[in-house]
DNA sequence: TTGATTTATTGATATATGTCAATGCCCCAT
DNA sequence: ATGGGGCATTGACATATATCAATAAATCAA
């Protein structure tokens, strides 16, 4: 029934882990989150346009990326169970300066901005989940500007490796390359020498 | 007086400007704060240590760094008003992998991760100042992403310039040339460059 | 299926930055 | 003030990765 909506189990989930979720904090969610069902190629987000939303990848795969010069470069690689949102976008809801695109079909449950204002207000308490999850975006997005540095081209598929292995095969690996911030071409010769060593 | 001890001005305004903090909260966090004084030289954390506390730079200079190979990497540049933690250990209370340096002669105030915990346990309303902050300084770790995939050592140098140029007498060009991921001869090779041109 | 278009691979070459080394400078400590 | 140790600069050279180009392989649409 319309309007008797429920958040997404794996959502809800991982809430609880973090901390205690109140009936009417559940339901309150439960009606302003709507699913969403994404096909391959579909942009969810333009570089310039204001993010709107949030979303929660129920099942899926996303990319973000932004143009660098004539080229464009992945910033990220988002897949099931996580939070997509253009962070410095949405949080003081200017415009994006990166676009998101995506990898493979997709079912994600959408919260607008502004719905999830209404709840911080109404519920003061989910500040405390959302600043848990924040903490722990940062803390991983810390780890991904250490890798980058390693700036080796192995050590980096490496990484790539031990964080993606299960997306290696659904991801063109021209993204991959230009998520670890080198050319496809450096990418499949790296490739070559794992593979014989 | 002692127990009479006062958050930092600055920080006061920074909280506020985020939402109200009440007289109680106000009395809570100027109870807890503990002002140091900081030589230049002294290590604040390091690589290993768990970061027990969260410091708000009243005034000064900090750098973050982690070995790498058998080089080190400056991570971060912190200074005056900003608060510092070493995130990915201080979030989870586990051992840093980067260490804390003092630059220049710095003065902070001082609150210990438990001390902060029974904060938010007392004034959970305090949770939404940090949600905030949070999410600014993953805003700003973001651009500092895109700035280091921006990968040429000018284009490099002059984000710098843009963000940094009231420290750049202050910090050895060692250390701005690793912020920048580059060795100190590129650098130097860059200044001269820019200047001619 | 088939052809067309995109993507991955491989090779040859270019180039920016790293590495190593020498010099000179500056700043700090005595 | 003076001597010493680290730091910045400059040069010569090494090297990893980018670039350009040509196939080959894979994907997609009709």
């Amino acid at each position: 029934m319309d309007g008797q909506t429920t958040i997404p189990d794996s959502l809800l989930t991982i809430l609880e882990k973090i901390g205690p979720v109140s009936h009417e904090l559940k339901f309150a969610l439960g009606d302003k989150f709507e699913e969403q069902k994404l096909f391959k190629g579909k942009m969810l987000l333009r570089e310039g346009e204001v993010c709107k939303s949030l979303w929660f990848l129920t099942n899926g795969l996303l990319r973000s990326y932004h143009e660098i010069g004539d080229k464009e470069s992945t910033s990220r690689i988002m897949f099931t169970n996580h939070i997509v949102i253009s962070a410095g976008s949405f949080f003081t809801q200017t415009p994006a300066t990166e676009s998101i695109e995506v990898l493979a079909d997709t079912t994600v449950a959408r919260l607008s901005y502004t719905d999830l204002q209404e709840i911080y207000k109404a519920f003061p308490a989910f500040n405390f989940h959302t600043r848990i999850i924040t903490e722990q975006y940062f803390a991983q997005q810390e780890q991904r500007l250490y890798m980058l540095r390693k700036h080796d081209a192995l050590s980096k598929y490496k990484y790539f490796l031990e964080n993606y292995a299960d997306f290696l095969h659904d991801i063109p690996q021209k993204y991959i390359a230009s998520f670890l911030d080198m050319t496809p071409e450096t990418l499949s010769r790296t490739r070559n020498r794992l593979r014989k060593s």
